[in-house]
DNA sequence: GATGAATGAGTCTTCATTCAT
DNA sequence: AATGAATGAAGACTCATTCAT
């Protein structure tokens, strides 16, 4: 038997991976044992040590791989050519959020919840957080910019700021749905116009 | 020892759940052991047990606590009489939880973090956040009545769907401030009010 | 307020160890703790410990009184004077053991197999047991001379091993009644009247 | 390691289950700690709870081991073809009981005091030896029958009082075994041989 | 004298990780 | 290469006993 293919390798680390999602959604990261992601992939303690060094390890390639498919998702979003109007993208972004939880019978926003909550006392995990985080950021600011040259947000605004906010209601959608649930996206962007639109009377009556 | 008064009791409660948090936010809820709020709290773990219940029992307290502290911070700013237009009470808002945090040295945002991550695995944390969160987004869904009625936003707008997009922006600020850093709420105000200054001319292009 | 006086005291140390059975029977003595026993009696900790020194001194108290108290109800059925015959002493023994136990709730024949178990690692408990049933052995083989005097056991009987014989069946109803129930002190009378009698035939037929 | 065989894992659970009893015998059942049984067995913390799920587990065990082993040695004496007489059926159980004792080291009497106890506070326990005892007494039943046909008792006898006769004498030579000591199975048929013997005389005398 | 809060050593049990086969 | 039994340190929790008030 030689030496076990790449693409092998590869489809067992994300068998792990799945099975650890599976177990975190179930009893939290914390309350999940390497037994329950052992016994959930179907292969031996000894073989899934063998792809993670030990369960930081896991843990860290489990939030990564999650943060890595989800800015997929975003990536042709926050793209300037057909950069939708704000109320319209946070509505994309968090019907992307929600599809690509839809995936595989997990729940990225429950998940996201979990991978905020292990940054606080992993240090790698914060990283990865972090890193992913300020790249979307980034890309908001960028968007922002360009919200502003085609005149769809104040001319004196800050895109910073304006990515921050946009950003703010993006991971609070996330929070809101995993922990009280009745949010749809739809009733953000409505939210987001009506708030805009308010806008529109306060400042003509101004 | 004889009987100890009723305030006694409340203060070694208070000096307990005061140590479990400076451990939680130190190494996340399930990463706190027992034994480091025993030592944290200066009491032995018989005096600890007499107090809660189980380790489960005192996360709980300690999250409920938490949740009824920033519950009595908010509730003056969500009275009818003085309510604040959307982007001011925003700012109010995160500005009352980053005051709440900076007291005692406990970082609320952090505190929020890992009490979401707790209510995955953890039905009781679940329901507490639960129905602290259910009564702030009603408190919110009363806002927007107020600001309808006061002609500040839309007056097609659905105060339930404004009610979701506050909320949204005000715990996405949380995560965004625990994970990222570098978001005040003025910045909030400012985006917030970028967004829909800017409405003025999309609907009046519109 | 001067000392407490002899009689209150008795009256406390037989309040406390009342409390011990009623918790001995309900858990087991080892599976009884202090604090059972201190609640039960409705004293205070110190209370307790000012009249027994340790957990080990309650027991050994416990069972040394339950012991002194069956020994008296016994006493007089073994008095040569009144002497049954086996098969009636054995029903009386039996009857007299029940009796004591119907007595304040308590069963003695659990009480009694839990002072056995307890004999095997206590060795207070063990000498006072041993002394106890030694006292009683002594008494059966004192009753067992006079039953061959009066012709009624074989002539050539050895009393110590009659006395043996009627104290095993006395031990045993205890532990029958205690674990499978469904023994009255009537049927050992029968039971060995029966193994009796059926000597005639045997004895008259060899 | 690969899977081991049935053979190994059932003489691994006999190894435990031997240091328990040997343990059990030491210091009683609830003041062994699962420590000791743990040095005694050799083994670690987590292989002794891979083969039994908790400490009750390991008692329920161990007792209900311990009956069957001794059931399986009493069954021959019961069998009706060669049913003894009744002191010697009695001589020949007592013996049996001793017998069983003497192998490994262990005293069968001084254990059976102890899950005698243990009943008392555990449901499971309680249920093996009633079961077990159960049948037994169930078999002493059946002996009487035959003894009644064999005219070796009284014709008028219910044999379920002889039964529970001999099986007071039984369980009460284990007892006063193990509490008194000085007792042996041959004085047992003694003294009820001498019992029988007598009530010729009596009988006569009636 | 009495009280009952506090102590802390000791228990049971789990679980990340290893390594003999 | 894979397996899964075994390890043992560490965690949650208990409880006999004390002693400040």
């Amino acid at each position: 038997m030689p030496k076990i293919s790449e693409e092998k390798k590869s489809a067992r680390r994300t068998q792990i991976l799945d099975a650890a999602w599976t177990c975190f959604q179930r009893g939290g990261i914390q309350g999940t044992t390497m037994d329950d992601i052992i016994r959930q992939s179907g292969l031996s303690a000894g073989a899934v040590y063998s792809y993670f060094k030990n369960k930081d390890d896991l843990i860290v390639s489990a939030v990564t791989t999650s943060m890595t498919g989800l800015a997929e998702v975003l990536a042709p979003l926050l793209a300037a050519e057909k950069l939708l109007p704000p109320a319209q993208l946070l509505e994309a972004i968090t019907k992307a959020i929600s599809g690509f939880t839809a995936r595989d019978g997990f729940d990225l926003k429950r998940i996201a919840i979990l991978g905020w909550g292990e940054a606080q006392r992993n240090a790698q995990v914060s990283t990865a957080l972090r890193s992913s985080y300020a790249v979307f950021r980034e890309h908001l600011t960028q968007a922002a910019r360009t919200w502003k040259q085609r005149g769809e947000i104040d001319s004196s605004a800050d895109p910073a700021d304006v990515a921050k906010t946009m950003l703010a209601a993006a991971l609070g959608f996330v929070a809101q749905a995993a922990i009280l649930g009745e949010v749809e996206p739809a009733m953000l962007k409505r939210g987001l116009t009506a708030l805009r639109a308010s806008a529109t009377a306060k400042s003509s009556a101004t």
